[in-house]
Parts: C-alpha cells; structure tokens; sequence
DNA sequence: TTATCTTACGAGAACCGTAATGATG
DNA sequence: CATCATTACGGTTCTCGTAAGATAA
C-alpha cells in the first residue's frame, strides 16, 4: 500500500537485483527484500521471481499499474511545487533529437528578448523520458516529435499529465541509398515495403513498431538496429545499404549518400508538439512558437 | 505520501466536514484532522479552508492527481485479484440510463444459454460510475454510451483502466414537444439553437456540458436540471414545454408528447461501448453484442 | 565460496484513539 | 453553547538497519 513499496518493486524489476536496488534506493538489502516480502504477502502472491530476479506474471501486472501511479504521484509534487515557485529565472527544455530544433531555437530567441536574463537549457532525450521530465517538473517545457496520422496527437507515456500543443506537421520521407532502385520515384507507399531491409532507429526516427502501429502495416523487419541518437550517424548506415528509414523530409536535405523520396500511401506525418505545464516561460514558448491548439 | 491520507483528503473535500469524512472512513474526528495536517506539512501549503471546509486553490490542484491515483490503486488491487479469482458463477454489469438495454438483453440471452448456470445483474448508474466499477472490478462489464463525434471513444474518468469496445453509433434527435414551431422539419442544426431553453439531464442524456464540448456549440443555457435517471420522466418535462433534449433517436419512438427530429448538422453519434477488463464472462458478452473493435 | 536473498530482532518513528483545548457561528 | 477542528499524550503497529541464517551459482 505504500507507494515506497511500489517504487522499491519497479526499481529491483528494472535492475534484476535486490542489492543493487537497495543501492540505488539509500536501503539496505534487507530493507529492499521486507519491501518486496510486505507487497507480496499483501496481495497474497508472489511478484518475482528469485535467481535470476524476475517479475511474475502478476508482478508484471502490478508493475503496469505501479509506474504510472509513482509518476502520477511525482507530478503531483512538482504540481504544488509550482505553485509556491517564485518567478524562474532558469528554464530547462527537453527536446526528442528530431524535434525541430530550427524552429524552436527561433522561439527560444524571441523568449530571451522578451526576458533577458533568463537562462535557457536544452537537453536532447527521447520521447518517453522528456514527457515524463515534463510531467515531474524537471523540465519546464518539452520539444518532442513523433510519427501520427493526421491530427492524432502523440501516443506519452500513461499518468503523465501535461498539456500537449501541436507545433507543426511535416511530410515524412524514406531515406534511400543514392542509387537505390526506388530512388527515382516520385512518392512511396509503405505497402509495398514490408519485405525491404529496415533500419531500427528507436533513439532517431522513433522504433519502428511505432511505424508499424501507426500505418498498420505488418512485417516491417528490422535487420539493424541503431542506439544512437545522431541523425548522420543513422543515415550513414542508411547510405551503406544497411536498410531504409522513415524521416522527415527535413531532415534529409543536403546529406551525402542518401536520397529522399517522399512517402505518400499511408497518410503519416511527423508531428512535433510542445509540452508544458502551464508555467510563464513554457507559455511565452509556446506562444513564441505560433502553436495551435 | 500515504494514500490513506489522499483518500481521506478526498473524502473531506466531498462532504464538506473533518466529522463526516471520518465517520465515512472509520477514523475518529482526531485522525482525520491528523492526515490532513500530515498532507499539508508534507507540501508545505495549506490544502483546506476550514469552517467551511473547502479546498484551497493547492487542495484542488492535489485533489485532481489524488482522485486518478486512488483509482488505478484500486485498479491495481483487482487486476491481482482476479489473477488468482476462480471461475465466477456471478456476473454484475453496470449500464448508464440510455444505454442500450435491447440489445444487452439479447447479448445475455446468449450468454446464458453458453453458461447456463449463471447468475446476473444489471445495474444502472450514470458513465462515470460505470467505468469506475468496471476498473475496481466491482462490475464485471459496462455498457455505457454518450454523446460523440463520430469515430471518437467517450470520455472516461482519469485512471480508469479499461478496455472499450464500440458497439454502436446511432443517429441523435432533438426531442421537441409536440406542436413546436420547430417539429416538421426533417433535420435540424445545433448551431441556431444556441438561445433555445434546454433542459440539462446529466443523469438521462448526459450532461449538457458534454454536448456542449462535442458540438463547439457555446450559449446551451439550461432553464432548468433534471437529476433523475428516467427517460419518461425526463421527456415529460420536455412535453410540459420545459425545454429541449437532445437523446439518441431509438429513445423517443413511441412516447406521448414528445416529436423526435434528427440532429444533422455537427455530426455528432450517440455512441455505446461495451466496457471490460476482459474476463471471460465479459469476454462472451462482447461477442454476443457482435462488438467491433 | 561467494554473491545474494531471507529471517530475527531491536530501536525509532508513524499512526490512531482518547481526551482535553480552542475556535466559530 | 453546541458543533467542529486542533493539540496532547500514550499504546500499538510499522519500518528500517544490524546481524545472522539460508540458498543457489
């Protein structure tokens, strides 16, 4: 029942270890291992397995329950935070690493006009975790993109609360090797892809299954996977034939090795919205960014 | 940080009174005084204006992250339990007033002829009610409907979990009484009615808040509030002249005093979903109500 | 054996009730 | 002055750390 219990439950899943959550967490093993046993004996089940640690089946439903509620918890704190928060003079802004950055370093000069002395921060994340860093109060506001039909708003991550304003909607492209049989075309649909050799690049473009879920076609097959969060980096792979990938069209212009094509079939665009919690600096930003509602 | 004590906060603020909050919640007068002194010593801020009891503008901000996390909490609590549950013999459905209860009887039908040896109830409250039955697990499905564009999921409480099936999208009347000027005609448009008398039955056909927000339509002014749950009652006001309704068109076939005209312009459904946590009981009722996903 | 989780136990804190005190209409 | 919230105080329970025990790799 304790909300200690539960993010001492989620910390020892995410690590696999009693010790090293115990570490993490300023407890000891003993303390980490009587949290796990009064959970446990509360729902009369056990949540994990032991060597290797491991939730259960119902340790992992209490798991999708329990991290939701602990950044529902967090946000409530940040949210009363705020309220007693005398004017900030430091503003910290994350932003997912395809975020149109052109535009939001525009808005960010019109805010800095508006009030000189602030002081201004972006830190690049990825999606998941800067709406989560919104939603705790650890980031002011959040630039953060994504691949949605038109007008769908961007799939965040359960029990963050945040105001979410769509800042624009761009074409999507396929990025091909020059010289790729399809390079010619005029535009693309992903329909006739799904056999093609695809490049994963969760931290860049976004995963693909999120390109799955949104167009609804199946058997996109990822054949390399890239962790990185480096636009070149990931088209440098595309240029070496290592798979295609779905970008935005503006990030493609003028990169050596790999050509655009545009893609038409399933109406997809990439989204960037900003997102806030209502604070003045996030207001002026968002403002500043001609956002519609 | 202890959900005892958010649960206790919002009790307080619902009944307006520390005595009755602790009455409710089994706690002496002293104990609930404590949690909420506990709560606002951990935030730093006052919560309630006491005498009256009422929340502070930081007691509102608390309250709407308390009530979603008290709920999933409870949510979570019921998804374990049912884990280790055994095969019910009992079935509770929840439905709101217009949901529609034809087909639902038809769905049962067949329900109980697959299952003979079960035992139902059906029990009417208003959406929100539902919904939170049916994430306790108190019910074992909902069915529930409301106003909505057309493809648009109904709008339910925060927090709760559930999965919503679409089992019907049905034409909207107006509910005029018989001899209204407006009575002959085939279809009619909401936004030239912005300064008609309404009736708002929050408990029947949804509150007119809901309208209002589906529709973009501003100026509904109610004359006057039905609380009741009854569809005749309701239509008797309109009858007596009371004002307008706006109620799913299968409503109002047949009943005395009342003419049905079709609402056309903002398209707008009146939308049924079957909602559950997919038990087996609730997993047959959604096939037998030939729900879509 | 070693790393790791579990159990035993005691100190300190937290929670809740009884009862007295204070405030408000 | 009657109702309602707060404060004081004590008993019970809970939580956590130390330390010893159990268990799998």
């Amino acid at each position: 029942v304790d909300p200690r219990f539960l993010r001492t439950l989620v910390t020892v899943a995410r690590l696999g270890s009693f010790s090293a959550a115990a570490r993490e967490l300023g407890y000891t093993q003993s303390g980490v291992s009587q949290h796990i046993a009064a959970l446990e004996s509360d729902v009369g089940t056990p949540l994990l397995h032991r060597r290797p640690v491991r939730p259960t089946e119902a340790g992992e439903r209490l798991l999708d329950h329990a991290r939701p509620i602990l950044l529902r918890l967090d946000a409530a704190r940040a949210d009363l935070a705020r309220l007693t928060a005398q004017a900030a003079t430091r503003m910290v802004i994350g932003a997912s690493p395809l975020a149109a950055m052109s535009r939001l370093a525009h808005a960010l000069e019109q805010v800095r006009r508006a009030a000189p002395g602030l002081e201004a921060t972006v830190r690049v994340a990825e999606r998941a975790a800067v709406a989560v860093g919104v939603a705790t109060g650890e980031l002011d506001a959040g630039l953060v993109d994504g691949i949605a039909a038109p007008g769908d708003p961007l799939r965040l991550p359960e029990g963050a609360r945040v105001d979410a304003l769509t800042v624009a909607e761009d074409p999507l492209a396929l990025a091909l090797p020059v010289g790729h049989p399809l390079a010619g075309r005029r535009g693309l649909g992903l329909d006739g892809l799904g056999d093609a050799r695809w490049l994963d690049a969760p931290g860049v473009a976004g995963p693909l299954s999120e390109l799955r879920a949104a167009s609804g076609v199946d058997g996109l097959r990822s054949t390399l996977r890239y962790e990185g969060v480096d636009v070149a980096g990931m088209l440098a792979l595309v240029a070496a034939g290592h798979g295609l990938a779905v970008v935005p069209e503006r990030a493609l212009t003028g990169l050596a090795g790999v050509t655009a094509v545009r893609l038409s079939r399933p109406p997809l665009v990439h989204r960037t919205e900003l997102l806030h919690r209502g604070g003045a600096a996030a207001s002026a930003l968002a403002a500043a960014l001609g956002a519609a509602r």
